[in-house]
DNA sequence: ATAATAAATGTAAAAAATACGTTCATTATT
DNA sequence: AATAATGAACGTATTTTTTACATTTATTAT
């Protein structure tokens, strides 16, 4: 970005706010970012956060979930704001405030025709292209979060399938935690939460043996949740 | 809030965004919220939190910066960004996002004059007045925030003197995870962290015999975090 | 000299986290 | 039909951390 450039897109005579969505899949083991092409100048066209300009009659969270549900067709989906970023000088283009909002999406449920339709794309989490503006901070603070959010939340399930294994769920807490974990342990600690209901099923896609499927339990975790129950997965 | 009284000061047709300032302090064994009266229509002169339009060519972080220094006098205090306000009929005023960020400040240090000139004043966290708009869910979400932090960082130290006895600061926590602690096992385990440095002196305030005067260790602190330390005090 | 007060201290028991190796169920191959 | 191969499932002993709990100490005011 020159200053030339810079100066051709200045309109800074005004606020402007946008929703920036840090869209987490999880898929064959490895943690995934969708992100698609920049739409408005200056930087059309290169990669950056699913985003849009938050409209003056609409709630922040309500962009958010209005361009999400514009490239991935999905609604109802974990999102939760992450924070505000405010430098002045963020954008060259404008003066305009970002809020970052993170989601959780289980990568089967997209809409595989918009997301291409849109030019989104998705990458794997340790190689993120460059992003525009200030666009990989918000992918490394979310990272972080979901890093803390996770050991205290069972916020992981919202990227695995309903049904999911524990070797699954496992090597999802190991990516995001970024450390082996003893699978004996882990296995052990789950079930003494006692959240996770064993279905009579097997998912075979991984070893002969095959491995049982359970499901999160939303409606125990609710109610020990209110009895002042912690969930912990260290 | 009547809807006439809405329509009289409506300028919607542009995006504002404000800094609005959570500031906690601790005195007497007490957390306490420092608010102000609200310097703009509509509901000018109700109690509200210490905040600012943001500013054009300011940035969001700077504009807590400078409000708080015009209140209390103080800068370089502890302050966080706390998350973004953003729905679009927060207030009836205006088209206005609040970034809310938390302070914690020495309260023996703030300046007197400059609070009182303000019509600022420090009320008990458990006492804390009708705010305007959603000040008071900023404040419940603060202290949250706080309540979370705390156990796994070292703020709390940001809210007592330089130098406290370990009696002060079990008070402090106690208030903060709102929940009594023994005090044989707190000292135990702060004296554990090895990063706290004792004093050769006593502060006498609160008994005959005087309690050791202790100061937080952040130079230790920061090596050690840089080598996979943490922090905890539940 | 005594009374009063909050500060300071230690230990045993329970709970949680860690480290670690073997057997099991199933399918593909021969 | 037997065998090989593979990831899934499981238990126990050790260490670490957390919890529960009562007495003595230093100082000042009376």
């Amino acid at each position: 970005m020159t200053e030339v450039e810079t100066d051709l897109y200045s309109i800074k005579d005004k606020m402007y706010a946008a929703a920036d969505c840090i869209i987490f899949g999880f898929d064959s083991g490895k943690l995934k970012l969708l992100v698609f092409k920049r739409r408005v100048e200056p930087l059309k066209g290169e990669w950056s956060l699913i985003g849009s300009f938050v409209r003056l009659e609409e709630d922040v969270a309500e962009a958010a979930k209005r361009v999400l549900k514009e490239i991935t067709g999905l609604e109802n989906v974990f999102m939760e704001q992450l924070k505000a970023y405010g430098r002045a000088s963020r954008d060259p283009g404008y003066r305009c405030l970002s809020i970052a909002q993170y989601a959780l999406i289980r990568i089967s449920e997209y809409d595989e025709e918009l997301v291409e339709k849109h030019g989104a794309r998705w990458y794997d989490i340790g190689a993120v292209p460059d992003l525009v503006l200030d666009h990989n901070w918000m992918v490394q603070d979310a990272l972080e979060r979901l890093k803390q959010k996770a050991r205290y939340q069972p916020i992981g399930f919202e990227l695995l399938p309903e049904k999911f294994t524990i070797p699954q769920l496992q090597k999802l807490y190991e990516v995001i935690y970024q450390k082996e974990l003893d699978s004996r342990n882990f296995r052990k600690k789950l079930l003494s939460l006692k959240v996770l209901i064993k279905l009579d099923e097997k998912d075979k896609a991984n070893s002969r043996r095959g491995a049982f499927l359970y499901k999160f339990d939303y409606e125990t975790y609710h109610k020990l949740e209110k009895s002042g129950y912690n969930f912990e997965i260290s």
